[in-house]
DNA sequence: GGATTGTCGGTTGTTGGACAACCCGACATG
DNA sequence: CATGTCGGGTTGTCCAACAACCGACAATCC
């Protein structure tokens, strides 16, 4: 590990100068989010552009392929580039989380959208997709009594509730929700979890198993509630979720 | 507007050629993805992959800095290009939705998001959120009233919802979903739903706004599924989703 | 010897110029 | 009127060069 020279911390380590196309990427993106030039409308071309900010063309080119990638502007050679004519960003991002606020609240939306998935494939399983759920959580069983690493399985465990759902985009994030939390975590506290892996989390796995095995939507959703809120416990995060008949 | 020349349906619209930065990340992207350069591992050159792809370096930038924006890469200047230490996509894509399918499995997962965003709000929603709610709500009336687009009230009121929450990534994920959602549908029925813009809707969204106003979490799920699934049927879609209280 | 400093080769960041491919409108031609 | 041709303008691609930067090694100094 090297150790960044903060021996003397009168001189604060200057964060990466934020480069050219990243800049004017981000300036076009939000005059076309102001509708400067309206949805259908052409952008300046990529001379003028380059002109204008001071700036040679492959830079204007680098940030306008990026915005074409985003959705934002369409490109027609020998023609010019568009603002598209719907400027809504195709995807959805979620920037690596620093504070504990931010994760906490990406954790609250994954439990939302898990316990969704696991009630749909308590309605809509196959046999063959309850079959890799029990696997997976043999295979859980396995690395608790072996001592090996469980996260393996564990993931397997919900990316085989995403697929029962049997809706691909609801798997997909699922899965992307799944991956950059645990990338955050990571981060956050190097390995620690891995280390003290508790078998505590065997009878809510088994719990939400056997929801979906039974078709039994409520209480699927309910077993991956509990499930998601003891697992941030025990990353020492508080979620506030009430079990959902509390309001009967 | 203009009329995209559909009179001889018989000719297709044909795609655009996919561009050469295009396939080219497309292929550095699958290369990663099979973990050829491992995590943390290094690129070949700019110059090295120019080459052995047979095109200019500036292709090879562009398909990069894509890369890169995608969180896939890093590159620094003066040593090369790595794969991040963690390749996980840093971003949830929702391309143009074609088949009826996509557009239902993308509207069940709106369904499930906006219930459980609902349910929050009734949970955490301030006095302000509230009014705002209800303002949307008179908007939505007026609209009827005069016979003019009652949509932009009705986003507006859905955004006040997600507001409600009290949770950024929450509610930046309903305006992803919504937004995605209004875009295609647009494209496949052009304005069609909004010139029989139903009054139908009006006790549907009342429902919900009590819900969220009686603090009444599940009330509040289900006021939005049961408006959430008529308005899919209004749009032709049928949506199988059950009341949550069904299993009992 | 050990630490600091200068130098060098390699890589990305940026620039400028050039040509090809393409679109559109204007014009000529029959 | 239909068609072909041309020219101007724009994006797509290529090339060559320099600047900024990094790692490693040699040179220097104590």
């Amino acid at each position: 590990m090297p150790t960044p020279l903060n021996d003397s911390p009168c001189f604060a380590v200057l964060s990466r100068r934020e480069t050219l196309p990243d800049e004017i990427a981000r300036r076009l993106a939000d005059e076309i989010g102001a509708g400067r030039p309206a949805p259908g409308g052409r952008l300046p071309t990529e001379a003028a552009l380059a002109g204008s900010f001071g700036v040679s063309r492959n830079v204007v080119r680098e940030a306008i392929a990026r915005l074409k990638s985003e959705g934002l502007v369409e490109t027609r050679q020998g023609l010019g580039a568009f603002v598209a004519a719907d400027p809504s960003p195709r995807a959805f991002r979620i920037e690596p989380l620093g504070a504990e606020e931010d994760l906490r609240h990406v954790l609250e939306l994954r439990l939302h959208v898990e316990m969704g998935a696991a009630a749909l494939a308590a309605e809509r399983r196959t046999p063959e997709q309850l079959d890799r759920l029990r696997a997976a959580l043999q295979a859980m069983a396995r690395a608790v009594e072996t001592q090996s690493d469980g996260v393996p399985a564990d993931t397997d465990f919900h990316h085989a509730i995403a697929e029962a759902a049997n809706n691909p985009y609801y798997r997909d994030f699922m899965v992307f929700l799944a991956e950059r939390m645990r990338t955050s975590i990571a981060v956050a506290r190097s390995n620690s979890a891995r280390l003290r892996w508790s078998p505590l989390a065997e009878d809510e796995h088994a719990a939400i198993c056997e929801a979906i095995a039974g078709r039994d939507p409520t209480a699927a959703r309910e077993a991956v509630r509990r499930h998601l809120v003891s697992a941030a416990r025990r990353l020492g995060l508080a979620l506030s979720s009430q079990p959902e008949d509390a309001a009967r």
